[in-house]
DNA sequence: CAAGAATATGAGCGATTATTCGCTTTCGGT
DNA sequence: ACCGAAAGCGAATAATCGCTCATATTCTTG
């Protein structure tokens, strides 16, 4: 007697069967966004690719946007594992190591699905179940900032605020420029050295 | 016997009249774009905002592509007109005067219809007629270069190309963010501060 | 193996979209 | 005043979209 329609809520997948049949829309979605863009991922055409139809898609996700999300959840946990525990040790850093380190962990995050990534940032509407984007970033700012408090006496700038708005936004976009625009001019080698570079930039920033 | 269907091309407006109807459509297309995001930008809403017919809408735009080209490079007239003249100055100036001039028109084209170069930026990419974009960029970038070039010997970097890459990528994310997402906590007192930090940024990092 | 629960199916609904075209109205030159 | 060209109109079309639901298949459990 289960009166309710079935589309309705977003099911558990509780069978293995099933657990498979959810795996495959969320790849077969993050292939479609990569391969042919927002545009292209209409929910018939994921149900397609992964296989399944679109009644099974309904079954597990109640909106096309949902699944999006899904996706975009997905890329944002392997990237927060790529990264687990490098950020802890930045606080106990001079500035110009932490600095460098900071750098280098967002090359590596940038770089672990680059061609996403650039979908994610690029393609996506600014929908509301992908706020937990600008969380992100705003966890990466207050992080930093309260790394610049802790080093207030080493440094030659006095509004923190202002200090972190720059860094965070100066290191995100260099990344994300070189990684996601430039990455046929970008070997590791010259990679290495806008790693340099973009640490130089910012540690003269902060000391002076 | 004008045997061509009349839609197929896109007319040049001869009379008053049909100018007025070309402008009118850009204009809606500009308003709907800011105020109800691209998504809502469909062309029989489009022709019902300006007043017109969708009818007369493909008199004049082959496509509702080229209607948003439109926008875009209105939008980008305006800004080239607001900055027009200022870039030549800079070839002439030292480094940390030519550096808080570049900031200065940056932040000044940022300024110029904030809202819509919002939408230009993080909506319009979906589509693909926006290269213009990257061209402007790339002006951009080429005419820093071209500085540096001239001012080699008082440099403390080596590699121009990557110079150039950090400065240009740098001024333009302080600027597109401070503007565009940050505006409300960022009266003009702040903004005068974030152009000096930017300023002193950049310059430190190319002087030493 | 029986039977209910879980899972899968896909034709099709209703809404929206970009674009078309036969037609009417207005303009400019004579 | 007249006529061809320019401009304007909007119902209609065909395609696509997100999503539903009645039905069929497969699993699990006793």
């Amino acid at each position: 007697m289960t009166r309710k329609p079935l589309t309705k809520p977003r099911k558990t997948a509780s069978q293995e069967r099933s657990r498979a049949t959810v795996d495959a829309l969320v790849e077969a979605t993050a292939r479609i966004l990569v391969k042919e863009g927002f545009d292209k991922a209409s929910t018939n055409h994921i149900a397609e690719v992964a296989g399944v139809s679109v009644g099974s898609l309904y079954q597990y996700f109640p909106t096309k946007e949902a699944l999006v999300a899904a996706v975009v959840e997905r890329h944002q946990q392997e990237i927060t594992q790529t990264v687990r525990g490098e950020l802890a040790d930045v606080l106990a850093q001079p500035v110009e190591k932490a600095v460098r380190m900071l750098v280098e962990v967002a090359v590596r995050a940038h770089r672990v699905d680059p061609r996403l990534h650039r979908v994610v940032a690029e393609q996506l509407p600014r929908v509301g179940e992908l706020e937990k984007l600008a969380t992100f970033n705003r966890e990466n700012f207050t992080l930093f900032r309260a790394y610049l408090e802790n080093h207030r006496d080493e440094l030659r700038v006095d509004d923190l605020e202002l200090a972190s708005f720059v860094c965070v936004t100066t290191i995100e976009a260099l990344t994300h420029n070189a990684v996601l625009h430039h990455a046929k001019a970008m070997p590791d080698e010259r990679m290495d050295k806008l790693i340099d570079e973009a640490t130089r930039l910012v540690t003269r920033y902060l000391l002076g």
